[in-house]
DNA sequence: CCGAACATACATACTGGTCGGTATGTTGGG
DNA sequence: CCCAACATACCGACCAGTATGTATGTTCGG
């Protein structure tokens, strides 16, 4: 009946939809607890503090789904562009993921400025996704599946700017054809990284 | 001594700089009041509550900084990829301007999901900063000092997108070399939209 | 031209709701 | 049996909004 570990998942996945939804702030504890069907007695003797529960969010729920979804398919992926490509074109893009954006980032814009202990935070997560990235594109030119004339550092910090920034244009016109685009865009981008004598001939094909 | 619309532009801009930094949740109106030196019957006199007081300097103040910083020198660009190189390399990355972010994706990103006035408003000077992008891009199609083989609406997007991401970034990691970095990144691929027969040369010079 | 009548442009004080936090109980499990 | 794991009730700060008062401009009849 009591389950302390299970209580305390319970309180992170609904703190971190909550936060998710109406941002750090936003969020109001009671829902939360309402959600778990819990009160306050049990989310403070698990968690200091609200904050701390936003740290907890950041520290193992939105790192794990950065994990989940990057780290680790580029992790064993032997070729780190079609590995790419898979992730983007299996991008969940339903309505209403768009609507509330990418937690990671959300979180990042709205805490940054005001609290330092999710800006390290946040940067942790940003700087594992980016080192998750440029290790795959040097590990792509030593196998010579990635043009070496890149630059793997530049070329992660593009990505993930370019692709957050669809995100935020998309959770902003409120249309999944916006992110759409923009995630061709970035697959035809991954494209022209692939060395010129490439087996694939599917390159630069401009449509319009 | 009274000076309605003075007192008007005085609160508007107090509230941006408010609102830029904390958000528009997160603004107090007694600080934005405090630092005007005005009280809250002028205030509620001028905007019926602080809703339409967040519209107003989305509407004004901000629709005017893209005003002046985007839209008015491509209008008037004999070559939009030189305007947009210049107006990168003048980008303010002054250490407060990358700390709090673009003020306008910030309103976005916080309010969009929350209240449709908003995410209208937000929408609306993305639509006009895209619009005047596309245009300049399609005008430099016609004057054959763009490439013919570019989507103008698709690289409009492209070019929005990865601005604010490196800019969303650069406020994560608090860092200036971040952002620049990405401008160089933006601006090299500038380049890369120039006609292959340009009289410019210094195309594809990459540097580590 | 002047002053009463009215509207505009503010100031001051207060209210009410929200929400994070706390103090204090109660219960279940090892 | 005792401490972890919760529940309940309450506090207090913060803050948008309001009610009301006041001073400054504007208009217009005489």
């Amino acid at each position: 009946m009591r389950d302390p570990v299970r209580t305390r998942e319970s309180l992170l996945q609904a703190a971190f939809e909550e936060m998710h939804r109406s941002g750090f702030r936003g969020s109001d504890l009671e829902t939360i607890l309402r959600k778990v069907g819990v009160t306050k007695g049990a989310m403070y003797h698990h968690f200091d503090n609200k904050e701390a529960l936003g740290y907890a969010v950041l520290d193992e729920v939105i790192a794990a789904i950065t994990e989940e979804k990057w780290l680790s398919p580029l992790r064993n992926a032997e070729n780190p562009i079609d590995a790419l490509i898979a992730i983007f074109e299996s991008g969940s893009l339903k309505p209403e993921h768009i609507r509330v954006g990418c937690p990671l980032n959300n979180m990042a814009q709205e805490m940054s400025p005001l609290d330092e202990g999710f800006r390290k935070r946040t940067a942790r997560v940003f700087s594992a996704w980016h080192g998750a990235l440029a290790t795959a594109l040097r590990e792509g030119q030593r196998r010579s599946v990635v043009r070496q004339d890149i630059d793997p550092d530049e070329t992660a910090s593009f990505l993930i700017a370019a692709y957050e920034g669809y995100i935020s244009l998309a959770k902003c016109f409120q249309d999944a054809s916006q992110l759409r685009g923009g995630e061709k865009t970035l697959v035809r981008y991954l494209e022209t990284l692939r060395p010129e004598n490439a087996d694939r001939t599917s390159q630069r094909r401009r449509s319009r």
